[in-house]
DNA sequence: CTTATTTTTGCAATCGCTTTCAGATAAGCT
DNA sequence: AGCTTATCTGAAAGCGATTGCAAAAATAAG
């Protein structure tokens, strides 16, 4: 027989009061400990509290306190390696400072993420930290009006002192990490960029070119190829490339999953990595350093920069300072990059 | 020179009201769609809303209707793929059902998922949906007497019919693949198990004992490493058994990511995959089938399994029925395993 | 053009907690 | 003991919505 659900009411303070025999108001002192309260009462109420099991409503609160003690964040996907470890770094730079985290996805839809700041707004978050994405700039410059706004992975200019932006020079790095490749011998370099709507695959296409062209050597608009950040597209972007240049000697994928996808697209040609063809990619996800071999990549520390926003945030919040932060992205050099002795 | 930031106040409902010269009420009932309302009201009412940029208070609605209209979510690390998934099956299960998710992390520390649920239930979450973790049954128990709760991974009887677990057979999946590997041909089956706490990682160890010994094989605890479902214990693990073992022909890892520290064992040793040494690992990470070569698995349907427990607790709150679902784990058969043929 | 109905509105109470203000208690001094 | 000062405590007024109830307005019926 089916046990029924008890769907008991919540206990509220007012209850407590009584069943402790004091006032509401000094249940609320106790609790928050806004007011010194005589160590009997304390005691009584603590006993009250603990029989019934009350739980205070924490709607009750924040609209009597004119607070939520929440900051909202805003990701793309909440299920990327990418953007979940920025989430990581945040929860962890949240905790223990009274906030807590409301985290929406936006999918990478402008829509969605409009729908996501609505919620955040009738939320009353008291902070926002928006992890890359569509949303213009002038609306967050807006938002960042209203409340502190932290962005992560794109340069916007808030216009607002307790407002941020934290954004890597990926331009700076992917020339640093073609530049080794030309270092190492590698004259014809490929590369798998990512969708072109995408302003670190512009820019890391961009740190190529440058690269390549600092050197003297010319940019060829067909060793570069088309993809989407996913694996399969640095599979079919090899073959691409492969087919078109046979002589190519490394390969630099505009992230790790598509050099993953490239790195399976060479083994099918049983093509060895690093002796036949160099291969880099980008992030640096948690993955790439048990490939084989390891894959050479560019480390961005999300992790710590979500960490830093976390905690820049509640120091805007308590009006306190925040020690300087300079993010920067770090080459990670592992067995995926021969070097070839030039004729 | 700095601009200064405007806090202005929220507008509220009544300040809509009076700027629509109509009463409160009858904004209410417009937001809602609570009651009919003279159309011209109606217009006046939405320019108001419109010109002073009102969003409702989420609290106060909240207050004062009684319901949140949002799920707790427990997870317990939320940069982590496996748990991401189901992240994201959750979302996309919830979005749209007009309930939202409240996600937090318990890190797979008891405390703070004990934390967790203090939250939740101050939050006045509606219902719970709780991935993996240690809390303890009869608590998860004395919560579905409260709320429809949903338990993924976990084999919980709640003892209520309005809450739901949903675990795999592990024991299983782990004796399927272990069967493969002997139907290969294998005899000298190395086993990399997960941490000795963790339910799953003790049934998989059991799934691979218990088709070994209905082989008539014997169960040898030299072939039996501890791991701790990262990368570095497989690496580790699999120096391990080599020392031991050198005529191993096959590592069955209980889970990917050890898995992939097992591979760059191999890698350096010089071993090849599959020909000198095959390799099995469970949970089907995203880049599992981009390993070199592909890495024979076992996929948990995470996504679809966070999609249905989702749409679970939103028919429970509604009333209405949920289809049923029967998850199946799911042998992902690909190319790091090689047949053996006996002496 | 009344009178009976059916729609639309507004008033006021409520949700559970915080907080100001003032009265009640306790403590400190002479 | 009497008076000042410092601590505690409770009553009551919000916080910003929703909603039951009854009055007002619009519509239908006679």
């Amino acid at each position: 027989m089916a046990h029924s659900v008890t769907p008991r009411q919540p206990v509220t303070l007012a209850e407590v009061a009584r069943e402790a025999g004091v006032s509401p108001s000094t249940v609320s002192r106790i609790l928050n400990g806004t007011a010194q309260v005589k160590a009997t009462k304390v005691a009584q109420v603590r006993a009250a509290i603990e029989k019934l099991g009350y739980k205070p409503n924490a709607f009750a609160r924040s609209l009597a306190k004119g607070a939520s003690s929440s900051v909202g964040v805003l990701t793309q996907d909440i299920a990327s390696p990418f953007y979940g470890d920025a989430l990581g770094g945040i929860e962890r730079g949240l905790m223990g400072s009274g906030y807590s985290p409301l985290i929406i996805s936006g999918h990478w839809r402008t829509d969605e993420e409009e729908h996501a700041i609505e919620l955040f707004m009738s939320r009353r978050v008291e902070a926002l930290i928006v992890l890359g994405g569509h949303l213009p700039e002038e609306e967050l410059r807006q938002l960042a009006q209203q409340l502190p706004v932290a962005v992560l992975g794109r340069p916007v200019d808030l216009a607002s002192p307790g407002s941020i932006s934290l954004a890597l020079d990926n331009r700076r790095a992917a020339y640093d990490l073609v530049t080794y490749l030309l270092d190492r011998g590698h004259r014809r370099i490929g590369h798998i960029m990512g969708p072109q709507d995408h302003v670190d695959a512009r820019d890391r296409l961009d740190g190529y070119r440058q690269a390549l062209e600092d050197r003297g050597l010319p940019f060829q608009p067909s060793l570069v190829v088309q993809g989407d950040f996913h694996e399969p597209s640095g599979l079919i972007g090899t073959q691409q490339l492969l087919a078109q240049h046979p002589d190519m000697t490394a390969i630099f994928s505009a992230n790790d999953q598509m050099a993953y996808g490239a790195r399976l697209a060479l083994y099918r040609l049983g093509l060895r990595v690093p002796e036949d063809m160099s291969l880099v990619g980008f992030d640096d996800l948690p993955g790439s350093a048990y490939t084989t071999p390891p894959l050479t990549s560019v480390r961005q520390p999300m992790a710590e920069m979500g960490h830093w926003l976390a905690r820049f945030v509640v120091a805007q919040l308590t009006g306190q300072a925040t020690e300087p932060f300079q993010p920067q992205m770090e080459l990670r050099l592992r067995e995926s990059v021969a070097t070839r002795h030039l004729p």
